[in-house]
DNA sequence: TGATCACTAAACAAAG
DNA sequence: CCTTTGTTTAGTGATC
């Protein structure tokens, strides 16, 4: 093993450079090719679907969501000028300091493999669904409007039309959420001191762009039925409006904190707030006759009096309120620490974490069959059919960090967060085949992965390929690159294990050496656990983690002292695999079979661990239901292989 | 800030 | 000679 160059290497600063490189595998971000090699960065954003004449479905999805981007960039826009709607308190806002850089992106340089990476796959896969209905609604209901402004404003809305605007904008608000989160992980920098209220008094938790997250979110909580009306849901003049509007929708407003006593408000109140049916006498934020944000608490003869001024005009209250309740939500946001820290979760990195948002993507997990990722954050992927126990999502696909996870640096996403990487690949199985998206395993886990799928544990390095060319979509282009890549992982990790073979030399992997190249880094993780946090409201990982220790073979795990961070991991590190197949046995099966480390597996090789159903085609995809068919790949001109080779199983 | 990890690229050699 | 397979080194960015 070589050790190591490193050290003489010039890096440049991680902090870095407005954030760029989260992009800085597009070609366009690439800023001087400094990243990562020559090809590298480049040749994952470019490759796709630009070029030829004709529309290909996926290229009118690029296209809609491009369009949808731009009305997240002027929403954006205006906010940055000083334009958007709540005008009057405008100039009081803390901080609201736009992500200008975000929104001065042209929508046309927001490449669709940006967007690609930018939405985790089931993201893209809810987005897929959703663009398809409604280049669906819009051929059938009015072909010529496939303009977004022009379809979301026309006037005479039919229940069904208004169901599909609302799915759009949806989308919009998740990718205007999007945009925002790229600022929250500090794409875009808050200057200090900006803000009327001392930012810096806030716990970490609450970060500036979190509150300004949270404003707009507030602020966008007028009455679809009015914002309709009145505004003709015009998104091309009124963004803010009706972006927000769906804001309303479908991401709750922060009462989904935990509430003081330790019970979790984020299912139940909203499920009612992200249902479509949300009765024009509610609002998430007005009950019992009174304005329900924190601190705010002015009274409201009735709904209408509270629509009408409270919310965005203020008129109750003598400021407005997310300003007025940002000490409020300090409050909150320790008292969420304090609970975290009982239940021995570390709260230490609640910047990524934003919880107030990330509480929001729970939404999705209530809304199980609107197949939406309402709040643009990173979802693990849910089936819609199937719901999934909190646990699975945890480490897999979610967490902000998956925003990250674009081009080459999605790696510790399951190495060394435990990707059920079994379980994602069935689940997603469909969508990695048929899309264009690069999985988010690095080579070591699918390599891995494909080698332990085989009954006998071993496989050639062409049946390697062949299973990376069947698995993904994305393995079917540059070749050349991944293939290094690969026999690169195989020469470089021991756990990767050449035996000669009658037939030649098989790869087989060493399960004793995978597992040690990760446990180090695992013990006491704070990123685990944020990870997992901020994809799963806490009740739910509370409630798996009653479920992991009943069901877990590690005794200490039974103490309830003994659940922290590090155990924790340690417990989800061993069983990783195994919580994503118990999982899936609890969703085929109906009943919790015991959660078994990997060791506690048996192989016919000298393989320890299962390979956890890795063959579950048979396992319904759901979300990827309806995109096989549309989801033309790419284009395969540098598809050298044929796929399937061999058979599968 | 340094260590580590993962990805990419490339050079090179051996074998078929 | 070409291709495939396998090893190794180097550079880079991201994360811890």
């Amino acid at each position: 093993m070589m050790v190591e160059s490193a050290s003489e290497t010039i890096r440049s600063t991680p902090s870095a450079q407005n954030g760029v490189s989260s992009l800085s595998n597009q070609p366009d971000a690439g800023g001087g090719g400094s990243g990562g090699g020559p090809g590298g960065g480049g040749r994952d954003g470019a490759a796709g679907a630009e070029a030829n004449g004709e529309m290909s479905p996926v290229e009118l999805l690029h296209f809609q969501q491009q369009q949808a981007l731009q009305v997240a960039r002027q929403f954006l826009l205006q906010q940055a000028t000083g334009l958007s709607s709540p005008s009057s308190n405008e100039g009081k806002q803390p901080a609201v300091q736009v992500p200008v850089s975000v929104a001065m992106m042209s929508p046309q340089m927001i490449t669709p493999q940006q967007m690609q990476q930018i939405l985790s796959p089931p993201q893209l896969q809810a987005l897929l669904q959703q663009q398809q209905a409604i280049m669906l609604q819009q051929v059938t209901l009015n072909p010529a409007s496939w303009d977004l402004s022009l379809l979301l404003s026309q006037q005479p809305l039919g229940n069904k039309q208004l169901a599909f605007q609302q799915q759009l904008l949806q989308m919009q608000q998740l990718q205007q959420q999007h945009l925002l989160n790229l600022q929250r992980q500090g794409l875009v920098s808050l200057p200090p001191g900006q803000g009327t209220v001392p930012l810096q008094s806030l716990p970490q938790a609450v970060c500036p762009s979190d509150l300004q997250q949270l404003w707009k979110e507030v602020t966008a909580t007028q009455p679809v039925e009015d914002s309709i009306k009145q505004e003709g849901l015009d998104l091309t003049t009124n963004t803010s409006n009706s972006t927000s509007f769906s804001a309303a929708k479908v991401s709750p407003p922060i009462s989904h904190h935990p509430l003081p006593n330790g019970q979790s408000t984020m299912h139940t109140p909203r499920r009612d707030s992200s249902s479509h049916e949300e009765t024009p006498g509610s609002h998430p934020l007005y009950g019992h006759g009174e304005c329900k944000w924190p601190g705010c608490e002015t009274l409201c003869e009735d709904l209408g009096q509270f629509v009408n001024s409270s919310m965005v005009t203020s008129a109750l209250c003598d400021r407005p309120c997310p300003a007025s309740c940002l000490p409020q939500l300090a409050k909150e946001s320790e008292r969420l620490q304090a609970m975290m820290a009982h239940l021995h979760m570390r709260p230490s990195e609640p910047k990524p974490f934003s919880q107030p948002l990330n509480l929001v993507s729970s939404a999705s997990l209530s809304k199980s069959t609107s197949d939406t990722f309402p709040d643009g954050l990173p979802h693990p992927p849910t089936s819609a059919t199937a719901p999934i126990t909190p646990l699975r999502q945890g480490p897999s696909v979610i967490s902000s960090s998956t925003l990250h996870n674009v081009g080459p640096i999605r790696r510790r996403n399951s190495d060394k967060f435990c990707t059920p990487i079994s379980s994602e690949l069935a689940q997603n199985h469909e969508f990695y085949k048929n899309a264009d998206v690069r999985p988010p395993f690095t080579y070591a886990s699918l390599i891995r992965q494909a080698i332990l799928e085989t009954p006998d544990r071993q496989l050639t390095l062409n049946e390697i390929y062949n299973w990376f060319t069947r698995m993904f979509a994305y393995f079917r282009r540059n070749t050349a690159t991944w293939k290094n890549a690969v026999r690169h992982n195989l020469s470089l990790h021991k756990c990767f294990v050449r035996v000669e073979n009658v037939k030649g030399a098989v790869w087989t992997v060493d399960e004793h050496e995978y597992q040690k190249r990760r446990p180090p880094k695992m013990t006491g993780s704070p990123t685990l656990v944020k990870n997992m946090i901020s994809g799963l409201g806490y009740g739910a990982l509370n409630a798996s983690y009653q479920a992991a220790l009943a069901e877990s073979s590690f005794p200490l795990l039974n103490s309830p002292t003994m659940i922290n961070t590090s155990s924790a991991s340690a417990m989800l590190h061993v069983g990783h695999d195994d919580v994503s197949s118990t999982v899936e046995q609890v969703n085929s099966n109906g009943s919790n079979s015991p959660r078994l480390s990997p060791q506690q597996y048996s192989h016919p090789v000298h393989v320890k661990e299962e390979p956890a159903e890795a063959e579950e085609d048979s396992r319904p995809v759901s979300l990827m239901a309806t995109t096989n068919q549309n989801v033309t790949i790419a284009d395969d001109r540098d598809l050298e292989e044929e796929l399937p080779v061999e058979d599968l199983s």
